[in-house]
Formats: structure tokens, C-alpha cells, sequence
DNA sequence: GCGACAG
DNA sequence: ATCTTGTCGC
């Protein structure tokens, strides 16, 4: 049994410590989290670090666990945190920049997935998320790096950025501790021909894989 | 009331 | 996210 508006009420207060700022360093470190479900009730989160700007994969973490709340459009950091905390402890290494499976500040309460994230990390994050969810925005060109903002009446809150020619756009946005020109530089300079950056591509692909064997 | 709605 | 085969396009 989920108390909603408890949960939103947390959203509220937490988004205000989100902070939109250059990222001060250059990564060394890129971290990737996602997460499959083998069962229902139980997920398998994946957490994957790689070398910036090489991109070769260091490291890679998972761990299995109940989980306890469904899906509930803006509530998902409630329902997949969890999962990401236990393997975000599991990590050896320790990245400088969090890619997460979801959006950033651009939802309703400023609080996507990745912005509570980089709250509950203390480190920069950007959300990528495959589908819109909050804000509005026009659709970019079919040319690879070009974007449109996306917008909550004249704030910007993240890009409609095209990561490769002629595929659906991605919707990203800022977690914390990073600002909209970091969000743009680093998805562009980890996609590697595909059109997910490396870190989350390869988080997804590992859950997906375990998920079977498991 | 109606439409939208990350994963 | 997950359930699932073939199929259209570069």
C-alpha cells in the first residue's frame, strides 16, 4: 500500500535542494543504472562504470530485491531507488557522473529519477529517459546532436536531444550538480554510434542478460 | 470531466 | 517494465 501524497509531499521538500550548475571537472569516471524485473516483486538492478572519455567498461555490480511499490508515473525513484542504492554500495570504483534510466528536474515536482539520485548520491547525474513525461517541447531535426528544449512555461528543464540520425529522440534532462549544457555535452560524447549512451546501454544490457540466467 | 502518464 | 514473431528499412 503506497501513501501518495506523503511521497509527493517528500518530492516537494527534496527538489528544493537540487542544484543547476556547471559540472566543475571533467569526468574520469561515468556510471550507468538500470534495472529488469525477473519476477514479479523482485528487481534486478545493474550498475556499470566506465572510463571517460574511452568508455571501456571498469566495472559492473548487481544485485536482486524486493521491491515493494508498483509503477506510478512520477513516483518511479520510489520504486526503483532501492534497488539502485543496494548496488550503487556494491561499486568498487567511484564515478564523477550518474546516467540514469529516467528523467532528471523535468517532472512535475522537479524530481525525476535522477535528481533524487544525485540528491541521495551527493554526485552530478543526468536523466535519459526514452519518453516524454513532463513539459512541453517541439521535436528536434533527424540530424544527430540537434535539440529542442523542453520547457515548463519559460524555464528550460532538459532537450529533446537526437543521439543518432533519423531515431526517436531521447528526453534528458538535469539530476543535480550539472546544468543543460553538460546534460547535452555528456549524452552526445558517450553515445558511441548507438543511440543510448554507453553507460545506461550497457546497464541495460546486462539486466536484461542476467535476468535470464537468474 | 478529459487527456497525459519516466520505467 | 513485460508479454512476443515477423518484418520493414538501411
Amino acid at each position: 500500500m503506497v501513501n501518495m501524497s506523503n511521497l509527493i509531499k517528500l518530492q516537494r521538500e527534496l527538489s528544493s535542494k537540487v542544484v543547476l550548475k556547471k559540472m566543475r571537472d571533467i569526468p574520469k569516471l561515468v556510471a550507468g543504472f538500470d534495472l529488469s524485473f525477473p519476477s514479479k516483486g523482485i528487481a534486478l538492478a545493474v550498475g556499470v562504470v566506465l572510463k571517460y572519455p574511452e568508455l571501456d567498461l571498469i566495472e559492473m555490480k548487481w544485485i536482486t530485491s524486493k521491491v515493494d511499490i508498483p509503477y506510478i508515473p512520477g513516483l518511479l525513484s520510489f520504486r526503483e531507488g532501492p534497488a539502485i542504492k543496494k548496488v550503487y554500495a556494491m561499486l568498487e570504483s567511484v564515478p564523477d557522473l550518474l546516467f540514469f534510466d529516467g528523467q532528471g528536474i523535468a517532472h512535475p515536482r522537479k524530481l525525476g529519477l535522477a535528481a533524487h539520485m544525485a540528491l541521495t548520491f551527493d554526485k552530478p547525474s543526468i536523466g535519459v529517459a526514452k519518453s516524454h513525461l513532463f513539459g512541453r517541447y517541439k521535436m528536434p531535426s533527424e540530424k544527430r546532436g540537434d535539440f529542442e528544449y523542453i520547457c515548463n512555461g519559460n524555464e528550460k528543464i532538459g532537450v529533446v536531444l537526437r543521439t543518432k540520425d533519423g531515431i526517436k529522440p531521447l528526453f534528458v534532462s538535469p539530476g543535480s550538480f550539472v546544468n543543460l549544457s553538460d546534460c547535452v555535452e555528456y549524452t552526445l560524447k558517450t553515445c558511441n554510434g548507438y543511440k543510448l549512451p554507453e553507460p545506461t546501454r550497457l546497464a541495460d544490457f546486462y539486466s536484461k542478460k542476467l535476468k535470464k540466467e537468474v
